[in-house]
DNA sequence: TGCTAGCAATCTTTTGTCTTGACTGCTAAC
DNA sequence: GTTAGCAGTCAAGACAAAAGATTGCTAGCA
């Protein structure tokens, strides 16, 4: 696509967008004349106007405006980006670098607070919304089961422990007087069931497809237990989404009739639309960027997102959605440079317990 | 205050506060003649309105306007619905009310369940923004603690049970090899300085006013575990406001446009100015009613708020927050009958475990 | 004394018109 | 291929006039 364009064309467009993005105005021929090409006269850059019109770059509002960019002008605009700039923390400032170790470096206390903060640190730096997603169920190993009995109730604490952290908040009730040694031969079983599956292969499944005849006498309790789980697997999905600036979207004008924001604020505040605006990635792909209704799924919108990776596995994603003339410079520098610093952290925290 | 107004006046101040709750339009001498004082011309209704803004209650936006209600104005109407009607869950219908009941008793899986499902039932009928303020640490008291060691790690699991539910879902790190005596001692030591105290009393508190000498051997565990408490004290100060339909003030013309609205959205979505909004009240109140900024802390809003109850003890209070001329009855007329589900739904539910 | 009809006064809202300013597209010339 | 110049188009703002809503006042009536 934009191979056909001419050095000349480029420069205007990338102009234009770049020029659209601080003023949010309709660009005029001059103004291009005035910032980028003071050598050539607006007429012809009005007749390179048309051309890339034509070619359904921009558009005009109307008969006596400027240009606006359209969707495929901001696509070359990214790419542009992309390919510009090797090293891509250099669209920050050095201090904007600092503030972001920092914040890390002195603020944290729970593996938890890593996301939320992260989110922070994003819609903070960049001023637009911001959302990360966790992936922490993906590839959560149940490691042990431990049934304990408390002395003052007939309740049973049940303890599973998965290389990630621990599901501890849960009680079941064990009918009448219970020896010692049935709690210890119901923990051997729940071991014998579940130790060593991954916990999201258990969403779907059903008791008895896991137990063998011996195991009748305990039937009740895996099932309390296998509930239990599933219930942690729902309510984890929820939570691990952090959405951060929600409100800041409504500084923008394109969002200045309540009728809009209403829109972009009840997409913003279901957990599970954001988890779904999040498109399961080919991992490879360091960011995404996709702009309007029909690529982002929120009117008026782009969003640009990145995955982040401990090793090779794919711990989160993290977004921000703003308007279509967002800042992608800075966005793009704020999500690498907080990825650099991400995978420092997790690798410093990793082991720490995590409800 | 109301002792000095005439029946008439009485009728055009109701008369009138019903109209502007229902039309949002200043009201005019003639729409109170047309609904209200059929027998009387507009003109003596017109000298009755003066005199009434002259004693505070209404006011003119401009000179060839109605009338708007003033904060008298509406304390007056709030005053009469709650004498008139000795039975307030009459302002519902029969189906509203069934259907609050239906509600809970098919949709609980859990106590934390309840409030956010009365928010939400209490906005859907209302149409207004609701929230449910949580009580749950005010009366709770540690009844046990346990520590359990992991045999694949060097860390223990506490523990804390309580007589409303149970806090578990932290570790605290042993170091080296320990034996299992030294757990049961450490567990031993922990109850004797925690258990039978209320949660709350222990927020500001360190652990060497809380030990004596024999007990210092255990002073880095105790210090981990007070430690453990006081984070759970300050998360679930927070997690216990629900919010639900923060978005349909949006929809009132007092908040049409974006700067108001985002003002009003960033008050709601913090929880811990929520908490705020709920005046520590005399349980005897049943109802709060507050008007205007002043009184309700939040710009051209009133804020209804009841108090819930289980015995005498105040369980949480539940608001809901709205324009000024919101449907005062409709509202306490939802809360009312809330109140008397809730308190029944709680009953049966009472020993479930919470987290 | 209290009520009412009628009317002038006041102020908002709507509508229409005009002007200004910002761009563009086109064309003829370089 | 580029440019200067100019006519055409449209949005936005200013202003005026008209329409509509509602009031307060006053004089007369029961």
């Amino acid at each position: 696509m934009s191979k056909e364009l001419t050095e000349r064309k480029k420069i205007i467009l990338h102009g234009l967008v770049d020029l659209y993005i601080s003023t949010g105005q309709p660009v005029s021929s001059s103004d291009i004349q005035n910032k980028f090409l003071p050598n050539v006269s607006s007429a012809t850059i009005r007749s390179e106007l048309n051309a890339l019109e034509a070619m359904g770059y921009i558009e005009q509002p109307h008969t006596s405006a400027g240009r606006i960019p359209l969707k495929d002008a901001y696509k070359f605009y990214v790419d542009s980006i992309n390919s510009d700039n090797s090293n891509r923390s250099s669209m920050l400032t050095d201090q904007e670098t600092a503030m972001i170790r920092n914040k890390f470096l002195t603020n944290l206390i729970q593996v938890e607070d890593i996301s939320k903060e992260a989110a922070k640190i994003i819609s903070d730096l960049t001023n637009y919304t911001s959302f990360f997603v966790e992936k922490s169920l993906a590839n959560v190993i149940i490691d042990e089961i431990k049934l304990v009995k408390l002395s003052k109730s007939n309740k049973a604490i049940v303890l599973i422990v998965t290389d990630h952290g621990m599901i501890s908040d849960k009680t079941i009730d064990i009918e009448g007087e219970v020896r010692p040694e049935f709690i210890d031969a119901a923990s051997r079983v729940l071991n014998k069931v579940f130790a060593g599956k991954f916990i999201n292969e258990l969403e779907l499944i059903n008791v008895s497809e896991l137990i063998n005849d011996e195991m009748n006498e305990f039937k009740g309790i895996l099932d309390d237990v296998l509930g239990i789980i599933k219930i942690y697997i729902s309510e984890h999905q929820d939570k691990n989404v952090f959405v951060e600036g929600a409100l800041k979207m409504l500084d923008y004008p394109e969002y200045n009739n309540v009728e809009d924001a209403k829109n972009f604020l009840s997409v913003i505040s279901d957990k599970s639309t954001i988890s779904e605006l999040m498109v399961s990635e080919d991992s490879s792909i360091e960011f995404s960027v996709r702009i309007g209704k029909e690529d982002s799924g929120v009117d008026k919108c782009a969003i640009v997102t990145a995955a982040y990776k401990v090793g090779d596995e794919v711990v989160g994603q993290a977004g921000v959605i703003g308007p279509e003339r967002m800042d992608y410079k800075k966005v793009i520098g704020v999500l690498d440079c907080m990825k650099k610093t991400l995978s420092t952290v997790i690798d410093n925290h990793d082991g720490d317990n995590n409800g």
